[in-house]
RNA sequence: GUCCCGUUCGUCUAGUCAGGUCAGGACACCGGGUUUUCAUCCCGGCAACAGGGGUUCGAAUCCCCUACGGGACGCCA
């Protein structure tokens, strides 16, 4: 055990690379390296449904596109590897078979139908929804013979009746809270693999990482972790609960009302070095107080006392403000040239676009407007254009379809969005024709336009999709939208013709 | 609902740890100047210590209560 600084980035590839991740990944760099420690990037992949190497790369790319480096992780290595937990199972079903062992876990055999319930009753009778301890009592010759009949089986985490947890987070204090509170998780699923809080421990321990800094989401789940560390005699890591970034109206940023994609602001325009400053000043200011720093400038001056708690809102308008000043201060013309170039302005990004536009050009002219929907960050056009001859109700309904079927697209090309819309024709009981009316005019901003899906294809899935919950907004704007009620309700339907949701 | 965390201009924040310019900067907004327009740039303005109790000669700063906001309550992380 060193007593060298190491801190971590523990990002889960279950989608698009979120800001908040690099958020995170910006105040763990810079503590490490204001303390000539290291940062690890681990990759929580046990969510074996929701995982995809996609997701991984990226986020290490969105990661990397912003400028980060990292000193140990899957793509560069480090001695204290594998560092994808999917690798890493065999260390976690130890750990958990040692709990086992020593009294600290038991295992269930609970369907999640009956959990289901327990749980709809507990918040009937308005209770805290927690485990009710079912399995605690099975004897180990009713463990064995479940077991034996293949009994699907979770250990779960043996947590004291009374008494409260008590820890220390960095920016806050003490925090204390009841162990009644806390629910006696499920630390390894049945199918093998650990839950986050088994595996989060495990890791952290045996990479020596010295200080955990995340959000202040896992507040309440921190007791849990204390828990393991003291059953697993291991000495736990200093925590340090960073606020969440916001929405415009105070909830957690989330994609329905902000854009949460890195690639969104790389598709965007936006440059990277602005985007990791603007980040830097969320929940956080220099000791000087400058605006303008570098990611070097962060790292020398760094002091995690001075970041404020108060949960910061995204604020699209200033990361624009910042990264106008970034183009006309930190920038020569000639390297905002090449830098435009290297973004949409290119010969590469103009040879996709040439034989999509060829049939409609009579003069270059004719050039440019008929694709700068492609190179603008959003179109605007008008309700009334938007709806056109279909109920503008049902025309949210038709997006809001749209959206969640988008959210499933593994691959992002014309063939696949052309049957991902074929197949939403066909279940609507539409035309394509008439179906893909207001996608032309959200993804143009026009009725006449373009190949939909070559543009699609080109705007990439991050601009595809705001631009679809753009209309849904601008529809509920004007009381067109969908509501509570109607949203559950498409929900539903949804699910019964086009099966889950993943998102 | 229960628990936890938080609360300075509309927004990002300085000041809080070592009480004593009733509060500084930036975005946005408004006004003025430069500019053939616009934008940039420059100057100016608007605007906040959530509320209530204490402690103190004195509180944004320390303590308590209330309100409000957020988060967590999954075989997701």
């Amino acid at each position: 055990m060193t007593d060298q600084v190491r801190t971590r980035i523990a990002p889960s590839p279950t989608g698009a690379p979120h800001v908040g991740t690099a958020y995170m990944a910006l105040f763990n760099l810079a503590f490490a390296r204001k303390h000539g420690g290291r940062m690890v990037l681990r990759i929580e992949d046990t969510d074996q449904l929701r995982s995809t190497p996609e997701s991984e790369e990226a986020i290490l790319q969105a990661l990397s596109w912003m400028g980060m480096k990292w000193d140990e992780g899957p793509d560069c290595g480090g001695e204290f590897g594998p560092y994808r937990q999917s690798e890493r199972t065999a260390l976690y079903q130890a750990e958990a078979q040692r709990l086992l062992e020593q009294g600290n876990a038991y295992p269930c055999f609970c369907s999640s139908e009956r959990l289901d319930q327990v749980r709809k009753e507990q918040m009937a009778n308005k209770e805290t929804p927690r485990y009710d301890g079912h399995c605690l009592s099975l004897t180990p010759e009713e463990i064995e013979e479940r077991k034996n009949q293949n009994e699907p089986w979770v250990v779960r985490l043996k947590v004291p009746a009374e008494g409260e947890c008590r820890f220390t987070d960095e920016l806050r204090g003490e925090i204390s809270i009841e162990w009644t509170q806390i629910d006696h998780q499920v630390i390894q699923k049945s199918d093998g693999f650990p839950t986050y809080h088994l595996a989060n421990v495990v890791d952290d321990h045996l990479m020596e990482i010295s200080h955990v800094i995340r959000g202040e989401e896992w507040i309440s789940s921190t007791p849990k972790h204390v828990l393991l560390y003291e059953y697993l005699g291991w000495t736990p890591p200093s925590f340090a609960h960073l606020p969440l970034l916001r929405n415009p109206d105070k909830s957690k940023l989330s994609k329905r009302k902000n854009p949460t994609s890195i690639n969104y602001y790389q598709d965007a325009g936006f440059l990277p070095e602005a985007m990791l400053n603007y980040l830097g000043m969320m929940g956080y200011t220099l000791p000087d107080q400058r605006e303008i720093f570098s990611l070097d400038e962060l790292c020398e001056t760094f002091e995690i006392k001075r970041v404020s708690l108060g949960g910061p809102i995204f604020d699209v308008e200033k990361l624009k403000w910042l990264n106008g000043r970034y183009l006309r201060e930190k920038l020569s013309p000639e390297e905002v040239l090449q830098k435009l170039i290297d973004w949409k302005g290119g010969p590469d990004f103009f040879r996709k676009i040439i034989p999509l536009a060829l049939p409609r050009l009579e003069t270059f002219s004719d050039f440019f407007p008929i694709s700068q929907f492609l190179l603008n960050e959003s179109p605007v056009y008008p309700l009334e254009e938007l709806a056109g001859k279909q109920e503008p109700v049902e025309v949210a309904r038709i997006l809001k379809v749209a959206e969640w079927e988008l959210e499933k697209a593994s691959t992002w090309d014309r063939d696949s969005l052309s049957s991902i819309f074929q197949n939403l024709a066909e279940k609507e009981g539409k035309k394509l024709k008439e179906l893909l009316a207001p996608f032309f005019v959200c993804m143009t901003g026009s009725k006449v336009s373009l190949p939909l899906f070559d543009g699609m294809a080109l705007l990439g899935a991050d601009l595809t999709r705001t631009r679809i919950r753009k209309a849904l907004q601008l529809l509920s704007e004007n009381g067109a939208g969908l509501s509570k009620k109607g949203l559950k309700a498409l929900e539903k339907e949804y699910r019964q013709s086009y099966g889950n949701r993943i998102d």
